[in-house]
DNA sequence: CGGTTTTGACCTGCGC
DNA sequence: GCGCAGGTCAAAACCG
């Protein structure tokens, strides 16, 4: 192709116009095809990553068994050896699992428990831990279809057994809609749990990526606030519930609770709080003493409690033993991370390559996940897309909207090393919450952070010419800027859209920037993002956004033959430095103008 | 028109 | 058996 290339330029300094044009065109028919193949090839990338994914949860949740079983095995009963085994609703659900000997008051739901118990145990798919707690967020799970649960019990007790198939076959007996609300019985082994979380947050509900229909309300007993019930809408038959109440003591708390595993995936905003509450759960399930040990040593940490529900006191009607996460309290009390990635990000261009790891043994227990840091509120929906994640531009909302989350960065680094630490010193730990963590890790420093924002003001207030930029996502740093650069060299006239993701060692480092706009230009790869060579090599730490986008701004006007980003543009400009821009922009319009 | 919300009725479990 | 409270259903209303 570059020997075509050379010829056609030889020939157009013959003034052989036709033929150039032709050679050119079809240059262009290939390298259109070349297009289509790598996206083809991108395809094929992501459906690898997303393999890796699934085997990386799976290879996760192997080595979390195998942490947790001989936890069981040494103690007999998890909670033989709790410090909180005068838990009265903890202890009794245990007992459910190990077989103890439950009073006469509780033996109707024990029994009832047991011989779901022991009907499961004929699936061995399901008997293990892999129940609701146990599972992550990412996880597809296997539901036990009906008509495979309503099989003959052994268990010899009567009483309770002849209730179990009472309920199911009225279970049976109902519509399949019905059906999604005794789904839990579908997964009778499952030692449920409830997360409940506690937000200080002004809106009806926090939006934790999930999509939830709301099926009743209902004004509770003790406090006036109506309490809200969601199902997962995400899938028909999903389990998951939550319950959202305002708190009576302080009504600008919001206690959201959940309740069972997601049977599909996930949309990746859902993630987060989905393995922290899996997580959450799994400790409690688990019966770990952890949390309160680490709530002792560790009091940056969010509260972590087991209670009872939530909304009650004095519940006995209620058996579900419930965590407590309460960051009402904490520093990153609306870090819940919606991960509201940007549709103009390509993974496979090395964006956010390891947003999501939980992969090699060999990596880090924590996740890298790049997290915000703030609640993404919806007063209307708790649909997870309904912001306007592209906003090209200067916007001084989402300035203002950073600037309030700067104030809460300190805090938010005493918190990311205090958890490195409490992880590091409780193994148990590490697995359990693992997955919490990372949706509270902020990956951006604090002092890249604040230097990024003051550098952001200085390009606010002193603009360069023909360049505006803003915060995008505050915590994972990510920017939207626009710069004009020399008109011939970008199809839009002039104007490069382009986004930064600054790192962590900001300003030591450069972003990385991707072009939105289309470009055909020697220091831009094919996939957007540019070649950083000259400005790795021109960086230096006195340098600010304002310098980045100046330095990219003139980039693209005096763009830098030795690159190698683009080789064909590179040489097209090294031979024909005069008309280079003509020239690109001829090509540019033939090819774009025909897609 | 399909999905969501509202809301009164109903179901279920528990204590007395 | 009754009453209470939590939880769920489902028809109607609402909404984009």
């Amino acid at each position: 192709m570059e020997k075509k290339l050379d010829n056609s330029i030889s020939r157009a300094n013959n003034h052989e116009e036709e033929d150039i044009k032709k050679t050119l065109k079809d240059d262009e028919f290939k390298s259109a095809i070349e297009e289509v193949n790598e996206i083809k090839l991108e395809n094929a990338r992501l459906k690898l990553l997303l393999q890796q994914i699934e085997n990386d949860y799976t290879s996760l949740q192997t080595r979390y068994f195998n942490i947790c079983q001989p936890d069981l095995k040494k103690s007999g009963s998890p909670t033989c050896t709790h410090e909180n085994i005068a838990d009265e609703e903890e202890s009794e659900l245990v007992s459910l699992r190990l077989g103890r000997s439950p009073s006469p008051s509780e033996s109707k739901k024990v029994d009832k428990k047991r011989s779901y118990d022991k009907t499961i145990e004929d699936y061995p798919s399901c008997n293990d831990q892999s129940n609701d707690g146990l599972k992550l967020g990412l996880d597809y799970s296997t539901r036990i279809s009906e008509s495979d649960f309503i099989k003959p019990s052994n268990d010899p007790t009567p009483g309770p057994t002849s209730e179990v198939v009472k309920t199911v076959k009225r279970c049976d007996d109902e519509s399949v809609k019905k059906d999604a609300g005794d789904d839990e019985i579908s997964q009778p082994n499952v030692k449920r749990a409830r997360v409940s979380v506690r937000t200080k947050c002004d809106y009806p509900t926090i939006n934790d990526g999930c999509q939830w229909r709301k099926y009743g309300q209902k004004i509770s007993r003790g406090n006036p606030c109506p309490r809200s019930y969601y199902r997962c809408s995400v899938a028909p038959l999903c389990p998951v519930r939550k319950q959202v109440q305002r708190c009576l003591e302080d009504m600008s708390i919001l206690i959201t609770t959940y309740e069972g595993t997601h049977n599909h995936s996930l949309p990746i905003e859902a993630t987060a709080m989905a393995s922290t509450t899996s997580a959450a759960a799994s400790m409690l399930l688990s019966g770990s003493s952890t949390s309160s040990q680490i709530s002792k040593n560790f009091p940056n940490l969010p509260n972590i409690s087991k209670t009872t529900p939530l909304y009650l006191s004095n519940s006995s009607s209620n058996p579900l033993p419930t965590i407590t996460l309460d960051f009402t309290t904490f520093p990153t009390t609306s870090s819940f991370t919606s991960f509201n990635f940007p549709s103009n990000f390509q993974p496979g261009s090395g964006f956010l390559s390891n947003s999501l790891s939980f992969s090699s043994p060999e990596s880090t227990i924590m996740p890298k996940i790049l997290g915000s840091g703030g609640l993404n509120y919806d007063s209307t929906s708790t649909l997870p897309y309904h912001n306007n994640l592209i906003n090209i531009g200067s916007s001084q909302k989402q300035f203002d909207n950073s600037s309030n989350k700067l104030k809460e960065d300190s805090s938010q680094q005493a918190l990311t090393e205090t958890l490195t630490k409490a992880i590091t010193s409780d193994p148990s730990f590490q697995s359990v919450l693992a997955a919490a963590i990372s949706s509270m890790v902020v990956r951006m420093s604090t002092a890249a952070k604040k230097r990024l924002m003051r550098d952001f003001k200085r390009l606010q207030q002193d603009p360069p010419a023909g360049i505006s930029g803003a915060p995008y996502d505050s915590n994972i740093m990510l920017w939207n800027a626009v710069i004009f650069g020399p008109d011939d060299t970008a199809w839009d006239g002039g104007t490069f859209k382009m986004t930064l993701q600054f790192s962590e060692d900001y300003p030591n480092k450069p972003p990385k920037v991707h072009f939105v706009s289309r470009m055909f230009h020697p220091n831009i790869y094919a996939d957007g993002s540019i070649c950083l060579d000259i400005l790795q090599n021109q960086w230096s730490p006195i340098y600010d956004v304002a310098a980045i986008l100046t330095s990219i701004q003139s980039l693209l006007s005096d763009p830098n033959p030795n690159s190698p980003a683009n080789s064909e543009a590179a040489r097209l400009f090294s031979e024909n430095k005069r008309d280079y821009n003509r020239k690109v922009r001829e090509i540019v319009e033939q090819s774009w103008t025909a897609d």
